[in-house]
DNA sequence: CAGAAAAAGTCAAAGATAGTCAAACAGGTG
DNA sequence: CACCTGTTTGACTATCTTTGACTTTTTCTG
């Protein structure tokens, strides 16, 4: 049921977990080859899992030597980068990923954020499009100030 | 006399009951070719009988790995009972009582409430009186709906 | 230093799911 | 019958994942 880039996710995360100085590094082929996986399938994982907005920071180097060092964000960085990305106003779907990424950080809990959405979709507020998307940003930030 | 949605219905309301964790997980496309019917037609019997009203909540998500996830809603006896009492505008202070009692109820994580409680404050809407009861009274069934 | 070797990155196509929507269909009911 | 409601289908869309050919960067070696 799990998709392979999934388990690659969580394998990284277990790792990290252990990880005494809040980081982990390793080497893309040598991912690849555990998972059996072509190596730029963990480029992709790295760049839609180990993102800013989810509290992760990637760094790397080519060459003979080269290396890929996953950095866990201390919760303030994250809650920053969240914070940069909420205009004046936020679509439903926005206010979605936002919820997500928050989630993915560990700054939510799972059933918080179901409840959050909830209450910030469009059907739920009843406004005017334009009134509810600023709504949202209002919700949004607020609860990034309180987190 | 059981129509084809009728049979999906009952047998996902099956594995549901003989499902620890209160809920199932699937395939649309194997669901449909165990039912022998095109997989929009999975789509239309959980829309229609696996709704928040019927007690049932539904997850789901695209792409290699994909599922859909079925869940079975508590539905406490309370519910109907704080239900009753909303009306058509709730004040900030009500709306707290509300969830208070939600959480006593064992309803609601206290993460949760904390956090719902910011969204619905009078400074997070940024909304004139009248409209914002509104959206509270809203916001209030549709989480209840949804517990 | 030049060229080879060893990483990692980019990008777009192909694959794997699920969702949407409207038309066709079926069973009742006035 | 005419109509209404709910069901069934399928063409089209949206989203997410997997793969591989090609590029870039860095180091190693003669």
């Amino acid at each position: 049921m799990w998709s392979l880039a999934d388990e690659m996710e969580n394998w990284i995360k277990e790792l990290l977990s252990t990880a005494e100085e809040g980081f982990v590094e390793l080497r893309r082929s040598e991912l690849a080859s555990r998972f059996s996986c072509v190596p730029s399938q963990v480029t992709y994982v790295l760049a839609t899992r180990f993102v800013p907005e989810r509290g992760y920071r990637v760094e790397s180097r080519r060459g003979a030597g080269g290396y890929i060092r996953i950095v866990k964000l201390p919760r303030k960085a994250c809650r920053a980068q969240l914070e940069a990305g909420i205009g004046q106003r936020v679509s439903e779907r926005e206010a979605l990923t936002c919820l997500n990424n928050l989630t993915a950080a560990g700054l939510l809990g799972e059933e918080t954020a179901r409840c959050l959405s909830l209450l910030m979709a469009d059907a739920t507020l009843g406004l005017p499009p334009f009134l509810a998307g600023k709504v949202r940003a209002r919700m949004l930030l607020t609860l990034l100030e309180h987190l």
